[in-house]
DNA sequence: AATGAATGAGATTTCATTCAT
DNA sequence: TATGAATGAAATCTCATTCAT
């Protein structure tokens, strides 16, 4: 998972799959644990999906602290420090995820929209909020936003000038008058 | 570049390209034009490039309307529909920025770091916020929700539950609290 | 020619040789005045081979001079000079003889066989010998001492340590016992 | 190493090397055995110039017959035998020490340079000669005579019109008077 | 389970040559 | 006479995959 997020799934050869494995470059010894590249494609996706569980899972870290503030900073940290786990899967996706959709949209449906949908949920039943549109579309923003720093600093290189305090620090309150200003 | 953003670059083979280009496949003609696969990356990537001072010119748009909301749903609109245009050159960098830094890492640089930092004074501008770093912060969340609209779209291919219309109008008041006065 | 006795025939392209002459390289230009790439390199070996009449001719500068000594350093020295100019051609020569027999044979033949003959009746004369045989390895002999000097030199690379007066001290008193020493 | 002397190293494709080795040509199964086309003549050169050490230690076939007249005989015989074995490098340094002179100038030096410094040193201890530049001058007349002969042959195609025995008749004689000693 | 060796397919690139302009 | 553009053929090299050992 670490050379096809680095160089790209094509641009990974077997050989060197197997050289960084130990195996003898060439000589075709991953085959006995796989039966393809793609094979080893969608175990790799899989078993870090499994892992993955955790950030799926978004809403028992919500559970009642109370002080909104104090559970949105949690909620930040915490989805940060997720998606820093999964950069190498995110830089994966990001690369193969429209050549090889067959293998792929899976994961990024278990990774992308139940987390989305989650969130969106949990922001659906902080606020007020009875519109699940308009829920979705603060889940969208709250979370993408955040998304969207590390995805620019993992998948594209580059690299943030906001550090993650001052980035929390601002996003907390927007997300308290998306969650409080309840219109009209 | 619609081949190298829909299979990648490592997937796409110089005969390809010849055919779509209308050129006989593998007969080499495309090196008349270009002198290597790479050099042909790169032109395209700067061709597009050049089409892009528009997004880096964000801040002609953000001149004065005197309605900070009238204004704020002009830009979101404006950044949508700007990153729908640029969508196969972030698909493209997106999967080829890391395994060629050497090619694609001023682009990303010029697309990103330049939006970000126009948008960023525009706050410090608009909002009474001194603080630089707050200023950025805010730039980073506020785009950074738009573009991971986008991203998720067209590089993970993940279809958003969240229209457009719905999106600008959380958008905007959620702007609106972060540029400081709280949202009348 | 000169291109060829670098690079090799097959290792100079059409494109690098119509650039060496001033035409815009892969544009064919050279096919307005040679037919292939192997009438240029007939064209040019005969081009070469006109202006060798000279050495051919190696008899005329041994007329009289009476002095065998004399006679023989000027042979000498003639041989090395004309070997100099030449050295394009056997460089060419040497590359490609073997691989195109068919187009190069000739001028070997026409270079090499009667500049030995030619020696080689010189010999005959000069000496007492009646011995045909006796006179072609004397000029053999001979020739091939000079001669290898140079195509150790301008073939293989590989130069000389032994100065042009030194070679030809040495060689004159060589030849003079070879015609003088007549057998019992 | 035949192909290459047959039809030079740049008219030898990979494909007929392998077919002549038994691979089925154009599958690249040689690069399973040799880096690349140049690292294929660099060993096979090398391998070549191991053998090599026979005509290099020239000097132990010339210890002391002490006639000297059968002791020339015997060199003449050696070198033109030694010479025959190394045609094909021959070829391939000829066709090829000038374009490629990273990967043979190396060669050429083991194989010309230190065989001529052997026979020098044993014509300046042969003959009375003090002088190494009259005895490297004799030394390359005398090898040279013997090289040339088989140069123009073997390299260029221009078969001799002397056989070897007549050849070695008159090169003895010729040796004798050029080690001091006028013949007797 | 591992490897040396092989191979069909295909990648990028080069090139002699042609041709309309 | 010169050139921009094109192309069939072929070159070197890579690679996923197989298989006997």
């Amino acid at each position: 998972m670490r050379l096809f997020s680095e160089r790209g799934y094509a641009a990974t050869s077997i050989a060197t799959i197997e050289a960084a494995a130990g195996l003898s470059p060439g000589a075709g010894g991953l085959y006995h644990h796989f039966d393809s590249k793609q094979a080893l494609l969608t175990a790799g996706v899989e078993r870090q999906l499994a892992r993955l569980e955790a950030l799926r899972d978004i809403r028992r870290v919500l559970v009642g602290l109370g002080d909104l503030k104090a559970e949105l900073t949690l909620i930040a940290r915490y989805v940060l420090a997720e998606l820093d786990r999964e950069a190498e899967l995110m830089r994966i996706l990001a690369a193969q995820a429209r050549s090889h959709p067959e293998l792929l949209s899976g994961a990024v449906d278990q990774l992308v929209s139940s987390t989305f949908d989650g969130f969106a949920s949990w922001v659906g039943d902080s606020s007020g909020e009875p519109d699940g549109d308009r829920a979705a579309a603060i889940a969208a923003l709250g979370l993408g936003s955040l998304l969207c720093n590390r995805i620019l600093r993992d998948v594209f290189g580059a690299e943030s000038k906001v550090d993650d305090e001052t980035l929390v620090g601002a996003w907390v309150p927007m997300m308290m008058s998306l969650l409080g200003g309840a219109p009209a």
